[in-house]
DNA sequence: GATTGACCGAAAGTGCGAATCCGGTCAACA
DNA sequence: TGTTGACCGGATTCGCACTTTCGGTCAATC
């Protein structure tokens, strides 16, 4: 069975990662990158078959670390899936991973022509899962009109910040996400507390579900396919 | 006393933003605007001095209507100015002005290098005055956590909306108005409703700040300042 | 079998003179 | 006095040959 090193899989990632927020995708030679670990360029097309695909693992390595670490703050806290503590905290965490923010601000300098493809899928389908479950729980309000595009919206603007107006750009990302977190529970959540046996059921279905997410992301980084045989 | 015509001046204006939607800036050149008006590409320099304050002028006029058609809104209903009507309203007003649209967007494309000046300035002065007052007044809550990035951030996303994603741009503007409204009233309005006499004595006061904005506006469309002698 | 880097060809970059475009001016004109 | 468009020159674009870069392959090597 052909099975390249996953430890070296991951030193790859890690050197084109880091060659990648330096200099952007074109710029980032697979020679480079080979170099950067110490390995022959061949070596890395014995990983993916070329070199968006060697970009695409990385992007869901990325993906599946985020939500790791989104699931493990629920499992400290189950009271974390109250979504005015999910989506601020969301927003702390993505925050903290330059290659994933540069993703969603459709960074097109960064990546080049790099399809998001599969990945924002399974991210939608989660979200369409988050808002039904919370919303047949009651905790998000039945009365917000157009939820999806409600909370998209609303969100949008933090995560987008200051790509313009540089304006608010020193303000502490804490306190953006404080501003979040009032947004969020006075626009969506009902009032009064939530009953403490709801978050625990429902923090154990999304759990699950973040759960099943990783490793989705998690089996899409490796697969190289190395039994391509012609015809 | 030179007074080129203001009416001409109009025309030039006209034409000016039905090409610069079309074509962008860098492709439009003075000479095509002044023979789509039908006049000679000097003629155009009588009224401002160079290509940029000719478009800077452009800005200028779309903000003094949009503006006015605000000012208006609120003349017609005193409440317009809760902000739960005033942001989705402006909202609206806005959306239908695609060149405003291009420009608060950043379209780089449109505008090389076509900078905003002391255009947003006001805006912003505008906008801090706008929010002083409601909280004076008790129309916004005194509890949410540094207003001014709140407000900017809630909306942003709003106003950049189908940018990125595409996901939600056949949604109907006035759905996403709607939106808008219930996010504004929930998290920013007190809950009750407002005494009459507050919104007749701010909407007042905003009217008069509007006014004054406007006429600052139509002040700067003309002016090309065609007795500059040298030294 | 795993690994490599020389090698290939396509594509992107470079240098540069020629051609073109266009903002701005102003002498001529109405 | 108001208007114009030919004209100027700086900047941009174009054409084109040449060079370099780089993704991907594979015979040779370990």
């Amino acid at each position: 069975m052909s099975h390249p090193n996953r430890e070296r899989a991951d030193r790859i990632l890690d050197a084109a990662g880091e060659l990648l927020l330096r200099m952007g995708y074109r710029k980032v030679a697979v020679d480079d990158i080979a170099r950067a670990v110490g390995i022959g360029k061949g070596t890395v097309y014995l990983h993916w078959r070329n070199k968006e695909l060697l970009f695409q693992a990385l992007m869901m390595r990325e993906s599946a670390d985020l939500t790791d670490e989104v699931l493990q703050a629920i499992r400290a806290d189950p009271a974390m899936i109250l979504p005015h503590r999910m989506i601020p905290g969301s927003f702390l965490i993505t925050h903290r991973r330059p290659l994933v923010m540069a993703m969603l601000r459709g960074n097109a300098e960064m990546f080049g022509s790099l399809g998001d493809l599969a990945l924002h899928k399974q991210q939608d389908a989660l979200r369409a899962q988050f808002e039904e479950t919370m919303v047949r729980h009651g905790l998000i309000r039945a009365d917000v009109p157009n939820l999806s595009y409600a909370l998209s919206a609303s969100t949008l603007g933090f995560y987008l910040g200051d790509t313009l107006s540089h304006e608010f750009e020193d303000v502490p990302l804490e306190e953006k996400a404080a501003v979040l977190a009032h947004l969020i529970r006075t626009a969506f959540e009902p009032p009064g507390e939530p009953d403490p046996g709801v978050v625990a059921e429902v923090s154990a279905v999304l759990s699950s579900a973040l759960e099943e997410l990783v490793s989705s992301y998690r089996n899409g980084i490796y697969a190289h396919d190395p039994t391509r045989a012609p015809g």
